[in-house]
DNA sequence: CCATATATACTCACTCGGTGAGTATATATG
DNA sequence: CATATATACTCACCGAGTGAGTATATATGG
């Protein structure tokens, strides 16, 4: 009904565990890193990276061992788990945003790691993001004309998010081409 | 740089003080009447409606007093203070969103309330809200243009948002006709 | 006529999102 | 020689948001 939810698939989460993929390392780098790759699709204070790394960390999906430096502090070198390892597969093929904000966020992420990691399985995932969209749609038309003609507001809040999911489908089709995504 | 920004003016906020404007109410009825008016443009639980009042209440722009009922449960009847009425009728004109979501969110609105208790300053705040899009497209393209070409996710992403821009303007456009709002 | 659903009215405990400032040290720059 | 910048992380705080619980009254259906 609306898009405040919280979609329990927040992406800067997985986005640091797509990281550690790569191989070990900390919280200042992971931030930088982040920043520098995906920093216009999200953004992430410091502050908040440590936080969500020590979140992964309780849940297990990464683990952290202190290592003393010469001359600066000392890190907290972090390693992803399998179980950690395990979700970020499952995210990168599974995990899909319904709403505009979070299709741009979620989708243009999974790609630039499946890129990274997995791009064997691009299509897949561009198609199923891809049918997802078509169903929104098609619940946003029925909602709409469904909707009693007094509700102005809400409609025209419907009527945009509609025509904002469309213009997300031209853009993946733009994508689809540049990255030679083909057809399943 | 980003959206997930505090902006401070988060409207649901607003929306609630602005039922107050129209006389004393308390936190179910507020809630029926958002859910209702305004249900598909924000998504609004109970709790959180009762948490946001409860904020408004000791930031000193509603005042509470409990009212006994013979049967139900009693009632706390709010009231909208003269300082949360000098703070709605700033965020009425001042209050302006830059992110595509925020438009969307808080234009509508401001629109809503505006035409129920100030319809005369309506043109005044759609020109507001268009002239701050023109000035949010301008510097998409700046951005887009300085972004180094390697940057391939950023790039999508900021190219999504400017399309998303564009076709708010057209959205922004089309309420002008329908609800007769003047050129200023 | 009794059970169940729905409406009224609100509270609580909890997790997550997010910022801003602070701490401490090392190296580079003018 | 002072200052800025990079490294590396912590802390206190507030706001967003949910889900379930509490308590009572009326309406509805078998």
């Amino acid at each position: 009904m609306s898009e405040n939810k919280h979609s329990g698939n927040l992406s800067p989460e997985f986005a640091l565990l797509g990281f550690l993929v790569s191989g070990q390392s900390h919280g200042y780098d992971l931030h930088q890193k982040f920043t520098t790759e995906l920093g216009h699709v999200w953004h992430l204070s410091q502050s908040q990276a440590y936080a969500i790394l020590k979140r992964l960390e309780t849940r297990g999906d990464i683990s952290a061992h202190i290592v003393e430096q010469e001359k600066l502090p000392a890190r907290q070198v972090l390693r992803i788990t399998a179980q950690g390892r395990k979700r970020f597969f499952a995210w990168l093929e599974l995990g899909i945003g319904t709403n505009a904000r979070s299709i741009r966020l979620e989708f243009l992420t999974r790609l630039f790691f499946a890129q990274l990691h997995r791009s064997e399985s691009i299509p897949q995932i561009y198609k199923s993001q891809m049918d997802e969209i078509e169903s929104s749609i098609g619940k946003l038309e029925t909602l709409i004309e469904h909707l009693p003609p007094e509700q102005i507001f809400n409609r025209l809040s419907l009527d945009l998010r509609l025509q904002q999911l469309r213009l997300i489908q031209n853009w993946m089709a733009e994508i689809r081409t540049q990255f030679h995504i083909s057809r399943i």
